[in-house]
DNA sequence: TGTACATCAGTGAACGCGCGTTCACTGATGTAC
DNA sequence: TGTACATCAGTGAACGCGCGTTCACTGATGTAC
Protein backbone atom coordinates (compact mmCIF):
# COMPACT_ATOMS: atom_id res chain seq x y z
CA UNK A 1 0.00 0.00 0.00
CA UNK A 2 1.48 3.00 -0.72
CA UNK A 3 -0.58 6.60 -0.83
CA UNK A 4 -4.31 6.26 -0.34
CA UNK A 5 -5.09 9.73 0.56
CA UNK A 6 -5.56 10.00 3.87
CA UNK A 7 -8.36 9.39 6.40
CA UNK A 8 -8.52 13.39 6.97
CA UNK A 9 -8.29 13.75 3.18
CA UNK A 10 -10.97 11.23 1.91
CA UNK A 11 -13.29 12.60 5.16
CA UNK A 12 -12.86 15.95 3.27
CA UNK A 13 -13.13 15.13 -0.11
CA UNK A 14 -16.50 13.44 0.90
CA UNK A 15 -18.02 16.08 3.08
CA UNK A 16 -17.08 18.32 -0.03
CA UNK A 17 -18.95 16.24 -2.33
CA UNK A 18 -21.94 16.04 -0.05
CA UNK A 19 -21.77 20.30 -0.26
CA UNK A 20 -21.59 19.70 -3.95
CA UNK A 21 -24.39 17.24 -4.42
CA UNK A 22 -26.84 18.92 -1.48
CA UNK A 23 -26.41 22.62 -3.63
CA UNK A 24 -27.41 20.30 -7.15
CA UNK A 25 -30.62 19.33 -5.30
CA UNK A 26 -31.66 22.66 -4.01
CA UNK A 27 -30.57 23.93 -7.37
CA UNK A 28 -33.57 22.17 -8.58
CA UNK A 29 -36.09 25.09 -7.40
CA UNK A 30 -34.32 27.84 -7.51
CA UNK A 31 -31.55 29.81 -9.16
CA UNK A 32 -28.19 29.91 -7.39
CA UNK A 33 -28.35 33.26 -6.99
CA UNK A 34 -30.71 32.64 -4.09
CA UNK A 35 -29.23 29.92 -2.53
CA UNK A 36 -28.30 30.21 0.99
CA UNK A 37 -25.03 28.93 2.23
CA UNK A 38 -26.61 27.70 5.28
CA UNK A 39 -29.38 26.21 3.16
CA UNK A 40 -26.69 23.81 1.61
CA UNK A 41 -25.01 23.14 5.08
CA UNK A 42 -28.49 22.59 6.51
CA UNK A 43 -29.05 20.07 3.72
CA UNK A 44 -26.02 17.93 4.88
CA UNK A 45 -25.84 17.65 8.16
CA UNK A 46 -22.80 20.18 9.30
CA UNK A 47 -22.28 23.44 10.72
CA UNK A 48 -22.79 26.69 8.61
CA UNK A 49 -18.67 27.36 9.44
CA UNK A 50 -18.07 24.23 8.05
CA UNK A 51 -18.94 25.43 4.20
CA UNK A 52 -15.40 27.77 4.47
CA UNK A 53 -13.50 24.78 4.73
CA UNK A 54 -14.37 24.01 1.03
CA UNK A 55 -15.81 27.32 -0.64
CA UNK A 56 -15.71 30.77 -0.48
CA UNK A 57 -18.99 31.39 -1.48
CA UNK A 58 -21.97 29.79 -3.21
CA UNK A 59 -21.08 31.60 -6.03
CA UNK A 60 -17.51 29.74 -6.19
CA UNK A 61 -19.73 26.40 -5.58
CA UNK A 62 -21.37 27.36 -8.76
CA UNK A 63 -18.04 27.07 -10.40
CA UNK A 64 -17.28 23.59 -8.94
CA UNK A 65 -20.23 22.55 -10.20
CA UNK A 66 -20.07 23.76 -13.52
CA UNK A 67 -16.34 21.31 -14.00
CA UNK A 68 -18.87 18.56 -12.32
CA UNK A 69 -22.08 18.94 -14.51
CA UNK A 70 -19.96 19.35 -18.06
CA UNK A 71 -17.01 17.24 -17.35
CA UNK A 72 -18.69 14.04 -17.72
CA UNK A 73 -20.19 15.36 -21.22
CA UNK A 74 -16.90 15.77 -23.18
CA UNK A 75 -17.05 11.68 -23.50
CA UNK A 76 -19.89 11.46 -24.78
CA UNK A 77 -19.50 14.35 -27.10
CA UNK A 78 -16.98 12.27 -29.39
CA UNK A 79 -19.85 9.49 -29.83
CA UNK A 80 -22.95 11.98 -30.59
CA UNK A 81 -21.17 13.36 -33.06
CA UNK A 82 -18.29 11.02 -34.61
CA UNK A 83 -20.99 7.96 -34.79
CA UNK A 84 -21.06 6.50 -38.10
CA UNK A 85 -23.84 5.17 -40.38
CA UNK A 86 -26.19 6.72 -42.39
CA UNK A 87 -27.31 10.43 -41.45
CA UNK A 88 -30.73 9.05 -40.02
CA UNK A 89 -28.93 6.69 -38.18
CA UNK A 90 -26.70 9.03 -36.34
CA UNK A 91 -29.59 11.18 -35.93
CA UNK A 92 -31.56 8.63 -33.74
CA UNK A 93 -28.15 7.71 -31.63
CA UNK A 94 -27.30 10.87 -30.58
CA UNK A 95 -30.92 11.71 -29.36
CA UNK A 96 -30.57 8.94 -27.57
CA UNK A 97 -27.29 9.41 -26.21
CA UNK A 98 -28.99 12.87 -24.85
CA UNK A 99 -31.94 11.48 -23.67
CA UNK A 100 -30.14 9.07 -21.97
CA UNK A 101 -27.43 11.61 -20.69
CA UNK A 102 -30.64 13.69 -19.46
CA UNK A 103 -32.35 10.60 -17.08
CA UNK A 104 -28.94 9.73 -15.75
CA UNK A 105 -28.29 13.41 -14.99
CA UNK A 106 -31.35 15.22 -14.86
CA UNK A 107 -30.05 17.83 -11.81
CA UNK A 108 -26.61 19.01 -13.76
CA UNK A 109 -28.49 19.27 -17.50
CA UNK A 110 -31.15 21.81 -15.44
CA UNK A 111 -28.15 23.68 -13.70
CA UNK A 112 -26.13 24.27 -16.68
CA UNK A 113 -29.06 25.66 -18.73
CA UNK A 114 -30.49 27.48 -15.34
CA UNK A 115 -26.99 29.05 -15.27
CA UNK A 116 -26.09 29.93 -18.51
CA UNK A 117 -27.57 33.07 -18.32
CA UNK A 118 -28.20 33.19 -14.97
CA UNK A 119 -27.62 35.87 -12.23
CA UNK A 120 -23.65 34.77 -11.31
CA UNK A 121 -21.34 36.42 -13.52
CA UNK A 122 -18.70 33.97 -12.37
CA UNK A 123 -20.76 30.94 -13.02
CA UNK A 124 -21.90 32.49 -16.17
CA UNK A 125 -18.06 32.98 -17.55
CA UNK A 126 -17.18 29.17 -16.25
CA UNK A 127 -20.13 27.70 -18.65
CA UNK A 128 -19.48 29.79 -21.52
CA UNK A 129 -15.98 28.69 -21.42
CA UNK A 130 -16.74 25.05 -21.04
CA UNK A 131 -18.98 25.42 -24.17
CA UNK A 132 -16.51 27.33 -25.96
CA UNK A 133 -14.40 24.50 -25.57
CA UNK A 134 -17.29 21.73 -26.57
CA UNK A 135 -17.69 24.02 -29.48
CA UNK A 136 -14.14 23.17 -30.55
CA UNK A 137 -13.92 19.87 -29.43
CA UNK A 138 -16.86 18.98 -31.75
CA UNK A 139 -15.61 21.29 -34.70
CA UNK A 140 -12.49 18.93 -34.34
CA UNK A 141 -14.62 15.81 -34.57
CA UNK A 142 -16.94 17.39 -37.39
CA UNK A 143 -13.32 18.30 -39.20
CA UNK A 144 -12.48 14.53 -40.05
CA UNK A 145 -15.70 13.55 -41.23
CA UNK A 146 -15.74 13.43 -45.72
CA UNK A 147 -18.80 15.74 -45.32
CA UNK A 148 -16.41 18.50 -44.38
CA UNK A 149 -14.16 18.73 -46.94
CA UNK A 150 -13.91 22.26 -48.62
CA UNK A 151 -15.26 24.21 -45.44
CA UNK A 152 -13.53 26.89 -43.63
CA UNK A 153 -12.76 26.74 -39.56
CA UNK A 154 -14.94 29.55 -39.13
CA UNK A 155 -17.45 27.67 -41.12
CA UNK A 156 -17.12 24.42 -39.48
CA UNK A 157 -16.90 26.03 -35.56
CA UNK A 158 -20.35 27.43 -36.85
CA UNK A 159 -21.66 24.39 -37.24
CA UNK A 160 -19.80 22.93 -34.18
CA UNK A 161 -21.61 25.81 -32.08
CA UNK A 162 -24.80 25.68 -34.06
CA UNK A 163 -24.77 21.40 -31.98
CA UNK A 164 -23.86 22.35 -29.06
CA UNK A 165 -26.59 24.92 -28.57
CA UNK A 166 -28.94 21.97 -30.33
CA UNK A 167 -28.10 19.29 -27.78
CA UNK A 168 -28.11 21.40 -24.90
CA UNK A 169 -31.70 22.58 -26.46
CA UNK A 170 -32.95 19.32 -26.98
CA UNK A 171 -31.73 18.11 -23.30
CA UNK A 172 -33.45 20.73 -21.71
CA UNK A 173 -36.42 19.82 -23.44
CA UNK A 174 -36.37 16.06 -22.49
CA UNK A 175 -35.88 17.49 -18.96
CA UNK A 176 -39.85 18.44 -19.10
CA UNK A 177 -40.69 14.85 -19.74
CA UNK A 178 -38.94 13.45 -16.73
CA UNK A 179 -41.35 13.74 -13.91
CA UNK A 180 -44.70 13.36 -15.95
CA UNK A 181 -45.73 9.79 -16.69
CA UNK A 182 -46.60 10.91 -20.17
CA UNK A 183 -44.18 9.22 -22.57
CA UNK A 184 -46.36 11.16 -25.19
CA UNK A 185 -44.59 14.41 -24.63
CA UNK A 186 -41.23 12.83 -24.92
CA UNK A 187 -42.31 11.26 -28.12
CA UNK A 188 -43.01 14.38 -29.41
CA UNK A 189 -39.62 16.20 -28.34
CA UNK A 190 -37.83 12.81 -29.38
CA UNK A 191 -39.57 13.80 -32.92
CA UNK A 192 -38.98 17.68 -32.69
CA UNK A 193 -34.87 16.68 -32.10
CA UNK A 194 -34.72 14.64 -34.73
CA UNK A 195 -36.57 17.12 -37.21
CA UNK A 196 -34.03 19.93 -35.97
CA UNK A 197 -31.03 17.48 -36.55
CA UNK A 198 -31.89 16.68 -39.71
CA UNK A 199 -32.69 20.11 -41.13
CA UNK A 200 -29.32 20.76 -39.91
CA UNK A 201 -27.94 17.63 -41.50
CA UNK A 202 -29.45 18.54 -44.44
CA UNK A 203 -27.83 22.56 -44.94
CA UNK A 204 -24.43 21.07 -43.77
CA UNK A 205 -24.62 18.60 -46.69
CA UNK A 206 -25.56 21.04 -49.26
CA UNK A 207 -23.44 24.44 -47.42
CA UNK A 208 -20.79 24.47 -50.46
CA UNK A 209 -23.68 24.26 -53.43
CA UNK B 1 -63.40 65.65 -23.09
CA UNK B 2 -64.44 61.91 -22.03
CA UNK B 3 -62.84 59.28 -19.94
CA UNK B 4 -59.28 60.33 -19.02
CA UNK B 5 -58.45 57.14 -16.72
CA UNK B 6 -58.60 59.93 -13.86
CA UNK B 7 -55.85 60.75 -11.36
CA UNK B 8 -55.61 58.47 -9.19
CA UNK B 9 -55.42 55.69 -11.66
CA UNK B 10 -52.91 57.31 -13.71
CA UNK B 11 -50.75 57.64 -10.30
CA UNK B 12 -51.50 54.48 -9.56
CA UNK B 13 -49.90 53.03 -13.00
CA UNK B 14 -47.26 55.08 -12.68
CA UNK B 15 -46.23 53.46 -9.92
CA UNK B 16 -46.83 50.42 -10.86
CA UNK B 17 -44.41 50.86 -14.45
CA UNK B 18 -41.78 52.53 -11.59
CA UNK B 19 -41.88 49.44 -10.01
CA UNK B 20 -41.63 47.42 -13.31
CA UNK B 21 -38.61 49.97 -14.66
CA UNK B 22 -36.56 49.32 -11.31
CA UNK B 23 -37.23 45.54 -11.01
CA UNK B 24 -35.74 45.47 -14.55
CA UNK B 25 -32.94 47.29 -13.76
CA UNK B 26 -31.74 45.20 -10.37
CA UNK B 27 -32.19 41.78 -12.84
CA UNK B 28 -29.30 42.67 -14.80
CA UNK B 29 -27.32 41.93 -12.29
CA UNK B 30 -29.09 38.72 -10.32
CA UNK B 31 -32.34 36.09 -11.15
CA UNK B 32 -35.63 36.78 -10.35
CA UNK B 33 -35.55 34.69 -7.41
CA UNK B 34 -33.13 36.64 -5.18
CA UNK B 35 -34.81 39.74 -5.83
CA UNK B 36 -36.20 41.12 -2.73
CA UNK B 37 -39.39 43.34 -2.63
CA UNK B 38 -37.41 46.11 -0.74
CA UNK B 39 -34.92 46.35 -2.99
CA UNK B 40 -37.35 47.08 -5.51
CA UNK B 41 -39.51 49.41 -3.48
CA UNK B 42 -36.58 50.84 -2.42
CA UNK B 43 -35.06 51.65 -5.80
CA UNK B 44 -38.35 53.31 -6.57
CA UNK B 45 -38.51 55.19 -3.64
CA UNK B 46 -41.88 54.15 -1.86
CA UNK B 47 -42.72 52.28 1.08
CA UNK B 48 -41.98 48.65 1.03
CA UNK B 49 -45.66 48.02 1.72
CA UNK B 50 -46.70 49.61 -1.67
CA UNK B 51 -45.32 47.09 -3.44
CA UNK B 52 -48.68 44.97 -2.07
CA UNK B 53 -50.93 47.40 -4.02
CA UNK B 54 -49.81 46.72 -7.21
CA UNK B 55 -48.13 42.98 -7.90
CA UNK B 56 -48.62 39.54 -4.63
CA UNK B 57 -44.90 38.72 -4.88
CA UNK B 58 -41.96 39.46 -7.14
CA UNK B 59 -42.78 36.36 -9.02
CA UNK B 60 -45.94 37.86 -9.95
CA UNK B 61 -44.03 41.15 -10.69
CA UNK B 62 -41.96 38.85 -13.12
CA UNK B 63 -44.79 37.76 -14.63
CA UNK B 64 -45.89 40.98 -15.68
CA UNK B 65 -42.34 42.00 -17.18
CA UNK B 66 -42.84 38.35 -19.16
CA UNK B 67 -45.99 40.32 -21.24
CA UNK B 68 -43.99 43.58 -21.18
CA UNK B 69 -40.69 41.87 -22.68
CA UNK B 70 -42.16 39.48 -25.46
CA UNK B 71 -45.01 41.91 -26.21
CA UNK B 72 -42.59 44.05 -27.93
CA UNK B 73 -41.68 41.47 -29.93
CA UNK B 74 -44.42 40.58 -32.01
CA UNK B 75 -44.53 43.13 -34.34
CA UNK B 76 -41.06 42.46 -35.42
CA UNK B 77 -41.80 39.22 -35.90
CA UNK B 78 -43.51 39.25 -38.57
CA UNK B 79 -40.81 41.76 -40.48
CA UNK B 80 -38.09 39.12 -39.69
CA UNK B 81 -39.51 36.21 -40.65
CA UNK B 82 -41.78 37.26 -43.83
CA UNK B 83 -39.37 39.80 -45.52
CA UNK B 84 -38.60 39.89 -48.95
CA UNK B 85 -35.70 39.93 -51.46
CA UNK B 86 -33.22 36.97 -51.82
CA UNK B 87 -32.21 34.75 -48.83
CA UNK B 88 -28.75 37.09 -47.64
CA UNK B 89 -30.75 39.83 -47.34
CA UNK B 90 -33.61 38.64 -45.47
CA UNK B 91 -31.28 37.10 -43.14
CA UNK B 92 -28.73 40.34 -43.21
CA UNK B 93 -32.29 42.12 -42.46
CA UNK B 94 -33.53 39.93 -39.79
CA UNK B 95 -30.20 40.05 -37.86
CA UNK B 96 -30.50 44.07 -38.02
CA UNK B 97 -33.60 43.99 -36.77
CA UNK B 98 -32.61 41.23 -33.96
CA UNK B 99 -29.67 43.90 -32.66
CA UNK B 100 -31.61 46.87 -33.06
CA UNK B 101 -33.78 45.48 -30.76
CA UNK B 102 -31.27 44.72 -28.48
CA UNK B 103 -29.95 47.76 -28.56
CA UNK B 104 -32.95 49.63 -27.70
CA UNK B 105 -34.66 46.68 -24.82
CA UNK B 106 -31.26 45.29 -23.84
CA UNK B 107 -32.69 44.70 -20.08
CA UNK B 108 -35.83 43.03 -21.32
CA UNK B 109 -33.95 40.45 -23.94
CA UNK B 110 -31.68 39.62 -20.95
CA UNK B 111 -34.10 39.05 -18.66
CA UNK B 112 -36.24 36.85 -21.01
CA UNK B 113 -32.15 34.74 -21.67
CA UNK B 114 -31.90 34.44 -17.86
CA UNK B 115 -35.85 33.47 -16.43
CA UNK B 116 -36.43 30.90 -19.64
CA UNK B 117 -34.61 28.33 -17.16
CA UNK B 118 -34.51 30.23 -14.76
CA UNK B 119 -35.64 29.22 -10.69
CA UNK B 120 -39.02 30.52 -10.75
CA UNK B 121 -42.17 28.47 -12.02
CA UNK B 122 -44.85 30.77 -12.86
CA UNK B 123 -42.10 33.15 -14.60
CA UNK B 124 -40.59 30.38 -16.74
CA UNK B 125 -44.13 28.90 -17.52
CA UNK B 126 -45.29 32.31 -18.41
CA UNK B 127 -42.08 32.54 -21.11
CA UNK B 128 -42.64 29.21 -22.00
CA UNK B 129 -46.08 30.39 -23.43
CA UNK B 130 -45.21 33.36 -24.97
CA UNK B 131 -42.68 31.98 -27.50
CA UNK B 132 -44.83 28.56 -27.94
CA UNK B 133 -47.13 31.84 -29.58
CA UNK B 134 -44.14 33.39 -31.33
CA UNK B 135 -43.14 29.81 -32.88
CA UNK B 136 -47.20 29.50 -33.98
CA UNK B 137 -47.03 33.27 -35.53
CA UNK B 138 -43.66 32.56 -36.97
CA UNK B 139 -45.39 29.00 -38.50
CA UNK B 140 -47.87 31.21 -39.88
CA UNK B 141 -46.14 33.49 -41.70
CA UNK B 142 -43.33 30.74 -43.00
CA UNK B 143 -46.91 28.82 -44.24
CA UNK B 144 -47.23 32.01 -46.93
CA UNK B 145 -43.93 31.94 -48.26
CA UNK B 146 -43.48 29.93 -51.22
CA UNK B 147 -40.67 27.63 -50.17
CA UNK B 148 -43.01 25.99 -47.68
CA UNK B 149 -45.06 24.30 -50.28
CA UNK B 150 -45.73 20.57 -49.49
CA UNK B 151 -44.32 21.19 -45.67
CA UNK B 152 -46.44 19.14 -42.86
CA UNK B 153 -47.76 21.10 -40.23
CA UNK B 154 -45.21 19.72 -37.87
CA UNK B 155 -42.40 20.62 -39.83
CA UNK B 156 -43.53 24.31 -40.40
CA UNK B 157 -43.65 24.14 -36.20
CA UNK B 158 -40.22 23.00 -36.01
CA UNK B 159 -38.31 25.45 -38.22
CA UNK B 160 -40.46 28.04 -36.95
CA UNK B 161 -39.53 26.95 -33.41
CA UNK B 162 -35.90 26.72 -34.56
CA UNK B 163 -36.12 30.09 -35.91
CA UNK B 164 -37.23 31.51 -32.55
CA UNK B 165 -34.87 29.78 -30.21
CA UNK B 166 -31.83 30.83 -32.52
CA UNK B 167 -33.13 34.46 -32.67
CA UNK B 168 -33.01 34.54 -28.64
CA UNK B 169 -29.77 32.56 -28.96
CA UNK B 170 -28.43 35.48 -31.59
CA UNK B 171 -29.53 38.47 -29.18
CA UNK B 172 -28.14 36.94 -25.85
CA UNK B 173 -24.92 36.93 -28.42
CA UNK B 174 -25.45 40.62 -28.84
CA UNK B 175 -26.24 41.28 -25.39
CA UNK B 176 -22.46 40.63 -24.36
CA UNK B 177 -21.51 43.31 -27.00
CA UNK B 178 -23.02 46.21 -26.07
CA UNK B 179 -20.93 47.24 -22.96
CA UNK B 180 -17.64 46.68 -24.55
CA UNK B 181 -16.16 49.30 -26.29
CA UNK B 182 -15.43 46.05 -29.15
CA UNK B 183 -16.90 46.43 -32.58
CA UNK B 184 -14.70 43.54 -33.37
CA UNK B 185 -16.65 40.69 -31.39
CA UNK B 186 -20.23 42.63 -32.66
CA UNK B 187 -18.77 41.79 -35.88
CA UNK B 188 -18.00 38.56 -35.14
CA UNK B 189 -21.54 38.03 -33.86
CA UNK B 190 -23.27 39.02 -36.84
CA UNK B 191 -20.96 36.95 -38.94
CA UNK B 192 -21.66 33.77 -36.86
CA UNK B 193 -25.58 34.97 -37.03
CA UNK B 194 -25.62 34.83 -40.34
CA UNK B 195 -23.49 31.87 -41.14
CA UNK B 196 -26.52 30.39 -38.90
CA UNK B 197 -29.41 31.23 -40.61
CA UNK B 198 -27.67 30.76 -43.60
CA UNK B 199 -27.39 27.05 -43.04
CA UNK B 200 -31.12 26.55 -41.93
CA UNK B 201 -32.45 28.68 -44.64
CA UNK B 202 -30.03 26.03 -46.83
CA UNK B 203 -32.00 22.98 -45.28
CA UNK B 204 -34.64 24.78 -45.43
CA UNK B 205 -34.64 24.96 -49.24
CA UNK B 206 -33.78 20.90 -49.51
CA UNK B 207 -36.11 19.88 -46.93
CA UNK B 208 -38.02 18.36 -49.50
CA UNK B 209 -35.45 16.76 -51.51
C1' DT C 1 -71.52 74.60 -7.82
C1' DG C 2 -71.11 72.84 -2.99
C1' DT C 3 -71.31 69.44 0.56
C1' DA C 4 -70.90 64.89 2.80
C1' DC C 5 -69.37 60.48 2.50
C1' DA C 6 -66.71 56.47 0.29
C1' DT C 7 -62.70 54.75 -1.78
C1' DC C 8 -58.09 53.33 -1.85
C1' DA C 9 -52.79 54.19 -3.06
C1' DG C 10 -49.31 54.87 -0.23
C1' DT C 11 -47.45 55.17 4.90
C1' DG C 12 -44.70 53.85 8.94
C1' DA C 13 -44.13 51.14 12.99
C1' DA C 14 -43.59 46.66 14.46
C1' DC C 15 -42.84 41.57 14.32
C1' DG C 16 -40.16 37.38 14.14
C1' DC C 17 -36.81 35.09 11.32
C1' DG C 18 -32.90 33.43 8.78
C1' DC C 19 -29.03 35.25 6.72
C1' DG C 20 -23.48 35.55 6.13
C1' DT C 21 -19.53 36.06 8.75
C1' DT C 22 -16.22 36.26 13.00
C1' DC C 23 -14.02 33.83 16.45
C1' DA C 24 -11.91 30.86 19.71
C1' DC C 25 -12.51 25.97 20.34
C1' DT C 26 -11.95 20.69 20.03
C1' DG C 27 -10.37 16.40 19.05
C1' DA C 28 -9.12 13.14 15.51
C1' DT C 29 -5.42 12.53 12.17
C1' DG C 30 -0.69 13.21 10.64
C1' DT C 31 4.36 13.61 11.40
C1' DA C 32 9.01 13.52 13.47
C1' DC C 33 12.04 11.18 16.23
C1' DT D 1 6.46 0.52 18.24
C1' DG D 2 5.70 4.58 21.28
C1' DT D 3 5.64 9.39 22.43
C1' DA D 4 5.18 14.43 21.82
C1' DC D 5 3.80 17.97 19.07
C1' DA D 6 1.48 20.05 14.77
C1' DT D 7 -2.25 20.29 11.71
C1' DC D 8 -6.75 21.30 10.41
C1' DA D 9 -11.94 19.80 9.35
C1' DG D 10 -15.72 20.66 11.72
C1' DT D 11 -18.09 23.15 15.97
C1' DG D 12 -21.16 26.37 18.34
C1' DA D 13 -22.05 30.85 20.17
C1' DA D 14 -22.58 35.39 18.92
C1' DC D 15 -23.17 39.61 15.98
C1' DG D 16 -25.66 42.95 13.30
C1' DC D 17 -28.67 43.22 9.40
C1' DG D 18 -32.23 43.13 5.96
C1' DC D 19 -35.93 40.37 4.83
C1' DG D 20 -41.40 39.63 3.96
C1' DT D 21 -45.61 40.50 6.03
C1' DT D 22 -49.31 42.53 9.36
C1' DC D 23 -51.81 46.35 10.69
C1' DA D 24 -54.17 50.54 11.59
C1' DC D 25 -53.53 55.01 9.52
C1' DT D 26 -53.90 59.24 6.35
C1' DG D 27 -55.29 62.23 3.05
C1' DA D 28 -56.07 63.03 -1.79
C1' DT D 29 -59.35 61.59 -5.26
C1' DG D 30 -63.92 60.00 -6.64
C1' DT D 31 -69.03 59.98 -6.28
C1' DA D 32 -73.88 61.01 -5.05
C1' DC D 33 -77.09 64.36 -4.38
Amino acid sequence: MSHTLGIRQAQKQKTRQALLDAALGLLEEQSLSSLGLREVTRAVGVAPTAFYRHFRSTADLGVALVEEALGSLHPMIRTTVSADGDPDERIARAIELIAGHVARHPAHVRFIARERHGGVQSVRAAIQDQLARFGEEVKHELAKDPLSGGWSDQDLLMLANLYVDQMLMIASLFLDTLDKDAGDERQRVVEDATRRMRLISIGRRHWLD
